[in-house]
DNA sequence: CGGATTAGGAAAGTTTCTTAACTGAATGGG
DNA sequence: CCCATTCAGTTAAGAAACTTTCCTAATCCG
């Protein structure tokens, strides 16, 4: 640990390597002198290194590239072979999971219902795993599995944290019961930190380095990501907004521990419905009363309106407080119950909270289609596998 | 842009220089063999690395070591006189200015009055610096200069934000005014961030990687260590919760933009007198205020440590929102106030914070000496000027 | 069909590090 | 007091990675 990078040659190739890949990551197919180019090699290195790379497995020939004057250039690939990751989304009711190559094309999709299951965890995941590999008939085992999951592991004590109401998934050593039993590598991710990431790379917040995500649906939740990176915090809870203090909510002390209170219980679903009831709009869930409110309110009907307008500065006092914090970039505004409320409820969130705070951040709606926690542990996992599968081409087995 | 590292065999010895520097840095003066073992370079590429760094002025001779068997072994150091940074503190009242050399040792101090000026900013830094240069005969100029002042750059209008009383410093272009005007590098940065610096190095913060720090006095304010890098925010404002909204206080849309309003309002130092006084406790500043409370509680003073514990729930509440957004490994409670309040007021703050949030971060009193906007000035400095001095071994001009 | 242009490859050379062997200076035990 | 041991420092040969230079091959265009 105290020598890094102990800074020999191979050092250098290794760090070539890993350009040259992310490059054709990133880039598409490339030719030779292209990849000399953008890594800054010279022509026979470039050459060279993807000799190497294609007898590795990692790059492919993918066809020639003709109709420029000059000879015909040979294209290169990355292998989307080289690496597999799987992807789960677990909710009380169903598992969903996925399998991509390292390119994160999806080669294997399943769906797998729990309704009140007591299971054993490892042999549900173990099904949701086989459920998508069947779906990709020729795909290897992937490397790693990264589990999107309502609540967070506190790194300190290795359990799920946060309010999870899913039953078998509180085991004293989670990553190492998973791991073990399913021998590969496993991640268990906060299923809005998730979001965050699927926003980062494909959605509205591409190109961020700071910004905040606010999840509403009938749980409240945001994810952070600070200096290009996402913010876990020490026990897992960054981003736990639900339960923060809010103007107009008891407190943790005066409702109890365990009861609800905080930003919760002033803007999470079930407060929503019960604002908008009291405006004559009704619902059987947040997101249908919140999409009842907007048609409504679109009709020109003022109690509606103002009971709209009511659930918004609920959500944007809890969103200044963040703001106020953090200071992001932008704030992006997802979950059933903000993307009913669409661009309507979004202004009127705005406005609210540029009134509270300094700072004034647009706010911006996911336009993110499919299931983004899903796409956002194909992410994780991807960035992980990657890393591995890169860095691991010098040849030679580490020790 | 597209190539950060050309991946050039001469990378290579930038990487092994910036290791051997860095090790002569923190462990003090060191032989040949072990620089080699520490950074995993064979002996005569250590002895080689040295005599280019001894030619090179960045490392020195420093006596022999004896004692053990074997031949006697030559001591190498980083040549304190490698380059040198200033520091400035400014206050409406007066200026603190210090020299660095690249060790962190200061060879020169000065203080400079400011009583009500109105006059030209240039002239009042080049003034200070040159304070501290005249107490630091030999010392050449200083590579860069690093300004701890109240409020924020915000780097997309280069102004400087978030209530600043200082006059003058409302410069269009601050950095480049201050940076024409003096002819080195200016860096500005917020006092309570560098606070937050100097409490990561020398303070009860060293170690930890994601830390907040609230500064309470007149003024409230707090830094954001995340991830082992100071959090600044989109606008310079992250951590400025003086007008986060807070449970009990006049919000921003409520009270006005300018007027006081959120957790300044409920638990800034005016706030906090008019409670004490409440309570029967007076006192010329918040912080002999808080002093005298803590001082009549000891007593047995019961209402005295009512208004105490008032102070203390008024300052969770903020605390509170803070640790529920970030969920840090530890909070330091620094600033004339919160120290006047000492073990007592520490006490009482952690158990009502830790009443209100599901994160249960340890509060930690500082017990930093002496000035620690300075003492963060001079590490901020020495972090730039170390990398550029450590990068620019290889010679030749970069162009 | 020949010139221009670009891709691919081979040969010689540079920079940086390593291993191996040697010299030299100090300690310390018989 | 001398010699074995131990460690610092140097020298020499060599390996790994990259460059520059030059040449050949394939394609487009007038």
């Amino acid at each position: 640990m105290t020598t890094p990078a102990p800074g020999t040659p191979s050092l250098l190739r290794a760090i070539n390597d890993r350009a040259a890949l992310r490059a054709l990551l990133e880039r598409g197919p490339l030719t030779r002198p292209e990849i000399g180019a953008i890594t800054g090699l010279s022509k026979p290195t470039a050459s060279q290194m993807l000799a190497r790379l294609s007898a590795a497995g990692l790059v492919v020939l993918d066809g020639v590239r003709e109709g420029m004057p000059g000879r015909t250039a040979e294209l290169y690939r990355l292998n989307p072979a080289a690496g597999y990751v799987a992807a789960l989304d677990v909710t009380h009711t169903r598992i969903e999971s996925a399998i991509t190559d390292i390119t994160g094309t999806v080669v294997g999709e399943h769906r797998l219902s729990t309704p009140r299951e007591r299971g054993d965890v490892v042999a549900k995941v173990r099904e949701a795993l086989r459920g998508a590999r069947a779906a990709a008939p020729g795909a290897p085992a992937p490397r790693r599995v990264v589990i999107g999951i309502q609540g967070a592991l506190d790194p300190g004590s290795g359990r799920l944290g946060y309010a999870t109401h899913i039953p078998g998934w509180h085991v004293p050593d989670l990553l190492a019961t998973l791991g073990e039993g399913l021998g590969l590598p496993v991640d268990v991710e906060n299923d809005v930190n998730l979001v965050a990431l699927a926003e980062r790379r494909h959605g509205v917040a591409r190109g961020y380095h700071d910004f905040v995500l606010l999840w509403g649906d009938s749980g409240l939740g945001s994810a952070l990501v600070l200096g290009g990176r996402l913010h876990r915090g020490a026990t897992g809870g960054a981003g736990e907004v639900g339960y923060m203090p809010a103007l107009g909510a008891p407190t943790m002390r005066e409702a109890g521990r365990h009861a609800i209170h905080g930003f919760q219980a002033l803007s999470g679903g079930p407060a929503v419905r019960s604002v908008l009831r009291a405006h004559g709009v009704r619902g059987a869930t947040p997101a249908l009363a919140v999409a009842g409110a907007v048609r409504a309110a679109g009709e020109g009907d003022e109690r509606a309106a103002r009971g709209l307008g009511e659930v918004a500065s609920r959500l944007a006092v809890g969103l200044a407080s963040v703001v106020a914090v953090v200071d992001p970039e932008i704030v992006v505004l997802t979950g059933g119950m903000l993307l009913a409320g669409g661009e309507r409820l979004r202004a009127l969130i705005e406005r609210e909270l540029h009134a509270l705070t300094l700072p004034r951040p647009p706010l911006l709606l996911s336009t993110l289609e499919g299931n983004p926690v899903l796409a956002g542990a194909v992410e994780l996992g991807l960035d992980k596998v990657r890393e591995e599968v890169f860095g691991a081409v010098a040849g030679g087995s580490p020790s």
